[in-house]
DNA sequence: TTCTTTATTTGTAATCTTTACAATTTAACA
DNA sequence: TGTTAAATTGTAAAGATTACAAATAAAGAA
């Protein structure tokens, strides 16, 4: 059950603990983005000694071994995303839904030729999701 | 001196108020992306009786007129940028900037026809800028 | 210019997210 | 089973942003 958490732990050197292994799991089987107090409230439930300030550890540490990735396309807070593939994001501004888009650019690599070392890519896109869009006729 | 600010206040309706003039002219000089507490600490020197509270209504009006744009690349903090026209963000890891990056993807367009109404588009680039990668060395 | 209306500015307090830190607990390994 | 370093926990502090009501000022009419 937890045998797919552990082995990416372990890949990295990094400790095996249940609640790292709690929260790569609601990672993986959530994958709304969610916020560090969404994961929080939610593990809590079944994890009552939890402590946020773990769930802040934990997401920052995954972070940093690329275990997971983190998003900051809202501003106000960081969401974590299981998948740490590159792939981007579309943020509803009307229901806050945060949307994977999956597009990729003939010029990238061209892009990545400049003279910073770049690590990191995201794209973001704000507006109106089909759904909301949908709704609003 | 302000005549450009006041300008693109008028066209949008506002009211023209110093502090936004102010706050304009200020993002205008600064292109660094400041954030709200490094505009309000600037513009408090030659202003003392400015409330950051202004900085934070100003910035959010101009922002949602379109006067200037918000970039949320740290996740931390919103910073700002007086240039509205789409262009693109490099945060360096080491030394925090936030440096211009002027690229176009010539599936741009294509991207935009998805289902999803989409009204800005962000990319942002993380990793160590070249003025960092030379002092490494 | 003066008056009126309405939006903006201001200061304070509250909220929300994240970080600091020290004590306690636990995973990993001998 | 014992040792050690790392992770977890709870509390407090910091940092960014928002809420709100009173004071002020911009814009337009008279
Ligand atoms: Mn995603
Ligand atoms: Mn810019
Ligand atoms: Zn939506
Ligand atoms: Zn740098």
């Amino acid at each position: 059950m937890f045998e797919k958490y552990l082995k990416q732990l372990k890949e990295k050197n990094l400790k095996v603990t249940p609640q790292r292994l709690e929260i790569l799991k609601y990672l993986d089987e959530h994958r709304t983005h969610p916020t560090v107090d969404e994961i929080y409230q939610n593990l809590k439930k079944n994890n009552p000694s939890l402590s946020k300030t773990t769930v802040y550890n934990s997401v920052e540490t995954l972070d940093q071994y690329n275990i997971i990735q983190s998003i900051t396309i809202t501003g106000n807070e960081i969401r974590y995303d299981f998948n740490r593939e590159m792939h981007h994001h579309f943020l509803c501004k009307t229901c806050g839904e945060i949307i994977d888009i999956d597009v990729t650019c003939p010029m990238q690599d061209n892009m990545l030729n400049c003279k910073h070392q770049i690590d990191e890519v995201h794209w973001y896109f704000k507006g109106i999701c089909k759904n909301c869009l949908e709704k609003e006729r």
